[in-house]
DNA sequence: CTCTCAAAAGTCAAT
DNA sequence: CTTTTGAGAG
């Protein structure tokens, strides 16, 4: 492929490119003028119901935009204008720009507003994710160094795979490498956009560690790139790499692309970050070509950003991308989006309050005008369950008082908290989804089976190849899954080749056979999906669907078979899993019609967790603080607000991660539209084990007015016993109703009389991260009498565990029998 | 080569 | 606690 042959479209159009610092963006030529006809009022509907700074944002000209936009204060609105109005002026065709979203979710919904916003869909316009786009320019430009366009993907999982097949040959584990830890580390180099090479040149080699390293990292670009494969991080290393190393290439995709838009700047890594910078360079004019390549001025850049959401870093994210943009990208014009369309007062000044502590940053407030709304209620369980018990009633209530379950979300820290929280919505018969969690594209059965496909579609990817090799059991063991390899080595051969000549290592006959066997069902299904050869322009013909080949593989292989005749009752559930699968293909094919098996692959290997998201599907959302980035809910609970958990115990200790971790509790702060529930529990079950919890520390930073606690943390560890309600008590039917509610200032008088004295609480009766109950070393025994302050008087059955996970089992008189963890159950020895 | 059982690890977030 | 991995027997 000849680099003059691209994109045609891009050289002939007559461009428009604004190099004035002001607003004028009519000096470019009679265009502008043509323009104006029809324009104005056109323009006009495009700035409708947008503040001053809003309409400044979208039609601002210049080399480059920063946006500084709060949360909710309707910065995809002014994208999607933005663009909608670059297009509708004549200034730029569809073709010219590139948005690029954190979502693919957010990308289909950006088209299909610009697209109502022009009354016609705007074709050619490239709106996807980084890793998106940037496969989309691999496909088309992997020739030239190396690949072939139906390279794989290797999600991270697989990465780790491979990391761990490597560490085990060089035996590297003996010196302490782990499969975490070389991975952790191969991706931050490429995010920084060091190969193995580059990073040899820096290292030291009289350390034998770092030796090794670099002999693992090489290992683990040789083997990505014999089996024609990129990981995540390389689908931008490598695009980077590739208009560095061919500038008539990075020449084309200049001269394509005028207008560049990425919205959550605040999260790119520095190798995201050059990319955009080499998309942005202006194309030098070639000595000695015709005037069609003239020299062209960069393209303008827009960015939008949030440097208080920046939640990315433990991934490689750079806020310096974002707060030395105006250094960066000089004559960059800065505009201010704080007004705030989405939250109440109450849900922003909390939101305001914590994330001011953090130092740092430029002063920015969001402020609205719809008025302050309902007060956070604020909920501290006894434990996990009891305010996942929580949530479920409210939500309930929510709903009775009408508002949908789609509305509502229930965010967590980590990914482990869903299972509380499952349990007790499922009890609740509240309809939920979870999203993230395990993937449906991470489970086994669901990668054995894209693994076929894979096989089929790159035959260079030896990685699938050993995955199907023995899937279902062909009495292929890892002895011949080596051998075949080294066979494939010696030779010189694909994998594949390899299984073809399987005869040739001589094996075992049952062994050899099934190997041929399932060389040929996967030749005959590359034959089904393109019957003549892979030519260079696809002579379409008779080309078997993506759902055909599927179903052609799981008959022939036996897969889902052999899953249902399984033994384990889990088996049934994953040949469902399967089914559904072949039913995402057929619903593929229906979407594109025109989609290809690698089509269809990258789209499987790219989906995030929030593209997962149905909006017409009516149930709660569960989901992390991180997928909950860029999205919005009537009704918001953030639970496990406690120390440890949030911020989490690995980033307390991080540089800049209790301020990372912040802004991810602002995140999740910001969501909310209406209401916003904050949730802890005072014991925490993790790794089987019960452990104590203490508030977050961040609770303390949201002025007092603002929560009404239902229960606080003090009360919930109170002492004196006037009335707090249960803790763990099963509550009566549909939960609290306001006469349980208590104000956050009455919960002084649960404390404890010196305490209270000494400190100024009753302007921050949320500072109670000291002041959880601890009942010290109260020495319990079997025997012994107690009384509880909800559960009145009991007697010790035993005593079971140590330290401060010392559980007493009481039988209560009239309460029943209960497992209590000693050190901080509101109970006194009798 | 496959199956069974026991030990060990994992849970911090994700393209 | 759950899930994955490894060793050893069949």
């Amino acid at each position: 492929m000849t680099p003059t042959s691209h994109q045609t479209d891009s050289t002939s159009v007559p461009l428009i490119v604004d190099d004035s610092r002001g607003r004028s963006f009519g000096g470019a030529g009679g265009s502008g003028a043509g323009a104006s006809g029809a324009g104005p009022s056109f323009n006009d509907a495009l700035l409708d119901g947008l503040n001053p700074p809003q309409k400044e944002a979208v039609e601002y000209r210049g080399p480059s935009l920063l946006i500084v936009a709060g949360a909710g204060s309707g910065k995809t609105s002014v994208l999607t204008r933005r663009i909608a109005s670059l297009i509708d002026s004549r200034e730029a065709w569809p073709s010219q720009i590139l948005a690029i979203t954190f979502t693919n979710k957010a990308a289909a919904e950006m088209r299909e507003r610009v697209g109502a916003l022009l009354g016609q869909t705007a074709e050619g316009m490239w709106i996807s994710t980084f890793h998106s786009a940037c496969v989309r320019i691999l496909r088309r430009e992997a020739e030239n160094f190396g690949f072939t366009k139906a390279f794989t993907i290797y999600d991270s999982h697989d990465s780790r795979t491979l990391i761990k097949r490597i560490i085990k040959e060089l035996q590297a584990d003996t010196f302490g490498f782990t499969v975490s830890g070389v991975a952790g580390k191969i991706s931050k180099l490429k995010n920084e956009l060091a190969d193995a090479d580059s990073y040899a040149r820096s290292a030291n080699f009289d350390d034998p560690q770092e030796r090794l390293f670099v002999e693992i990292f090489r290992q683990y670009t040789r083997s990505l790139s014999a089996a024609n494969a990129f990981d995540f991080d390389d689908l931008i290393g490598q695009t980077v790499y590739l208009f560095r190393a061919f500038p008539h290439v990075a020449a084309t995709y200049r001269r394509r692309f005028r207008h560049i838009l990425v919205d959550e700047y605040q999260d790119t890594n520095h190798a995201q970050y050059s990319l955009i910078r080499e998309l942005t360079l202006p194309v030098e004019e070639e000595p000695g070509s015709d005037q069609r390549t003239a020299s062209l001025p960069g393209a303008s850049l827009t960015v939008v950003g949030d440097s208080d959401q920046s939640i990315y870093a433990f991934r490689g994210a750079d806020i310096r991308n974002i707060v030395e943009f105006e250094r960066d990208f000089s004559g960059a014009k800065v505009i201010l989006l704080e007004q705030n369309y989405r939250s109440t007062q109450n849900i922003l000044s909390a939101a305001n309050a914590v994330i001011s502590n953090n130092f740092d940053r430029k002063d920015k407030k969001l402020w609205t005008d719809v008025g302050n709304g309902e007060k956070i209620v604020g909920f501290t369980g006894y434990s996990g369950h009891d305010e996942a018990q929580f949530v479920a009633d409210e939500v309930t209530k929510l709903h009775e008082q009408g508002t949908p379950y789609k509305d509502v979300a229930v965010f967590y820290r980590t990914n482990a908290q869903t299972r509380a929280l499952e349990e007790i919505l499922i009890r609740s018969a509240v309809p939920y989804r979870v999203l993230g969690g395990t993937r449906f594209y991470e489970r086994a059965e669901i990668k054995d089976v894209l693994a076929y496909l894979i096989a089929v579609a790159n035959p260079f990817d030896a990685m699938a190849l050993r995955r199907i090799l023995n899937t279902p059991k062909r009495g292929i063991g890892p002895a011949t899954e080596t051998a075949l390899g080294v066979f494939a080595q010696t030779n010189e051969i694909t994998y594949r080749e390899a299984m073809r000549r399987a005869p040739e290592l001589g094996l075992g006959p049952k062994v050899t056979g099934a190997i041929v066997d399932l060389a040929k069902m996967l030749d005959e299904a590359t034959l089904l999906l393109d019957p003549d050869q892979p030519a260079d322009d696809g002579s379409v013909g008779a080309t078997g669907s993506v759902a055909e080949v599927l179903t052609m593989l799981l008959d022939r292989s036996g897969y889902v078979t052999a899953l249902r005749a399984g033994r384990d009752p889990q088996d049934e559930a994953r040949a469902e899993n399967v089914e559904e699968l072949v039913a995402v293909t057929r619903e593929f094919q229906k979407n594109n019609p025109g989609g290809t098996l690698v089509d269809f692959l990258t789209e499987v290997s790219l989906v995030a967790a929030a593209d997962e998201l149905d909006d017409s599907s009516g149930t709660v959302s569960l989901m992390t603080l991180h997928t909950a980035k860029g999205l919005e809910y009537e009704a918001v609970f953030l639970t496990g607000v406690e120390e440890d958990l949030l911020p989490h115990r690995m980033a307390a200790t991080e540089p800049g991660g209790p301020a990372e971790e912040r802004r991810l509790f602002y995140v999740g702060i910001t969501r909310a539209r209406k209401r916003l529930y904050l949730s802890l529990a005072m014991t925490r079950a993790q790794f089987g084990e019960t452990a104590v919890a203490m508030p977050s520390r961040y609770l303390q930073e949201i002025p007092a007015e603002l929560i009404d606690w239902r229960q606080s943390p003090g009360m919930a560890t109170s002492r004196g016993g006037t009335q707090p309600r249960a803790l763990n008590a099963s509550r009566p039917g549909g939960g609290f109703n306001s006469r349980s509610a208590v104000r956050a200032s009455d919960s002084l008088s649960f404390r404890d009389a010196d305490a209270a004295a000494s400190r100024p609480k009753a302007e921050w009766p949320n500072r109670v991260t000291a002041q959880v109950r601890d009942n010290g070393n109260l020495e319990l025994q079997a025997g012994d009498r107690i009384r509880h302050v909800d559960f009145g008087e009991g007697r010790v059955n035993a005593v079971t565990g140590e330290g401060t996970k010392r559980v007493a089992h009481v039988q209560f008189d009239s309460a029943g029998a209960k497992k209590l963890l000693i050190k901080i159950a509101p109970i006194e020895k009798l």
